[in-house]
DNA sequence: GACACCTTACTAACCAGTAAGTAAAGTTTC
DNA sequence: GAAACTTTACTTACTGGTTAGTAAGGTGTC
């Protein structure tokens, strides 16, 4: 009895996800191989057969990040800034009901100084993309005419970044605080709620 | 030779400055009682003697935040919710540039998970009194006309709350993102630039 | 002599990482 | 198509280092 679809490397890509479950929830240095082989039913020389060193792993995660991020713009590339922007913050809203977690740039600038080089790098140019893309989301916006807001695109979409990355981690300390912070971002930018 | 000044519980304090320095730059999971009797030139048990357990250590740093911050509000009761903003903004840019620290809570709320419960509690207190002191300057500022936003005193306050946390952190992949950020503040309050 | 403040010396647990071996599946060669 | 091999995906067993934490002892000061 073989699977029909192609189960190329499925354990790699089993460790991967059980290992961003633990960096969104415990941080890099707060999880261990032994954390993940005990959820994946295997020995603790498994993963270092997949990923030889924990660098390798992190380094792996941050990049299958920055490509989801990139799939995610593109994928609503037709889409209004509003809409965009909205797409977000459903996103935001995700991670916290799983488990509280708090998004990847948040862990990876936190955590920075103590990650090894080659993860630092990862996330230099992570959280580029992801600001290069609020940047943009403000341009439009206010090109379009669909946002009216003080101050320059740039800052505008650095704020909407920063809030939502220290949002999600405030919310663990009060639930209310993503809901709040939406609403006040919307609210900066001139735009009414999205329809219920 | 002795000093005149009462020197009590020095070694108490010092512990609690090296911690400090560490948990701000590495977080208090990346931190070991070798970094600080290290640093301190000391054994490692005679840290244990002054903070038994780590948890100790840790709860007492959060107290010590929670009783400086509470003096740093009180300390400029009289000053106009303008003035103590940009006070909150020089704090902000003393953690950057000494070693480009991110803020306490920033750390505790991230690292939320991994904490024991003392800390956690002593981490609740601690960001409430924060929300708190931020959404009363935007209610002043609303109330005595200096500052004009749109949404409500407690939405603006829970934002520059987190859009300050999250951009210390983000400040370490991009230096002008503190910059930026003080600046977008000032002009969603509508408020100017404070003279050089 | 009691106390404050440290030391040396230790334990037990955990950590990342390695080496060597194994079983099964896949590939090559005749 | 069967024997011979190579590769994949693990296992067991280990090393060396670090961790928080403890116990017992020493030393100076009031």
């Amino acid at each position: 009895m073989k699977p029909a679809t192609d189960m190329k490397n499925d354990t790699s890509k089993r460790i991967l996800d059980i290992a961003e479950e633990l960096l969104l929830t415990r941080g890099f240095n707060a999880f261990s191989y032994q954390h993940i082989s005990s959820a994946l039913g295997v020995r603790n020389a498994a993963i270092h057969y997949h990923y030889p060193k924990k660098t390798d792993l992190g380094v792996a995660l941050i990049q299958r990040y920055r490509r989801r991020f990139q799939r995610f713009v593109e994928a609503q590339g037709g889409l209004t800034p509003a809409q965009q922007l909205e797409r977000y913050f459903t996103l935001t809203d995700a991670y916290f009901e799983h488990d509280q977690q708090i998004c990847p740039s948040g862990i990876l600038t936190t955590e920075y100084q103590t990650l090894p080089e080659e993860m630092q790098q990862q996330a230099n140019a992570f959280v580029d993309e992801m600001r290069d893309w609020a940047v943009r989301i403000a341009a439009c916006g206010r090109e379009d005419g669909s946002m009216r807001y003080a101050g320059t695109p740039q800052a505008m979409g650095v704020l909407m970044l920063a809030a939502l990355q220290g949002g999600l981690q405030l919310a663990r300390t009060d639930q209310t605080v993503l809901l709040t912070l939406k609403e006040q971002i919307r609210a900066l930018l001139g735009l009414t709620s999205p329809l219920p």
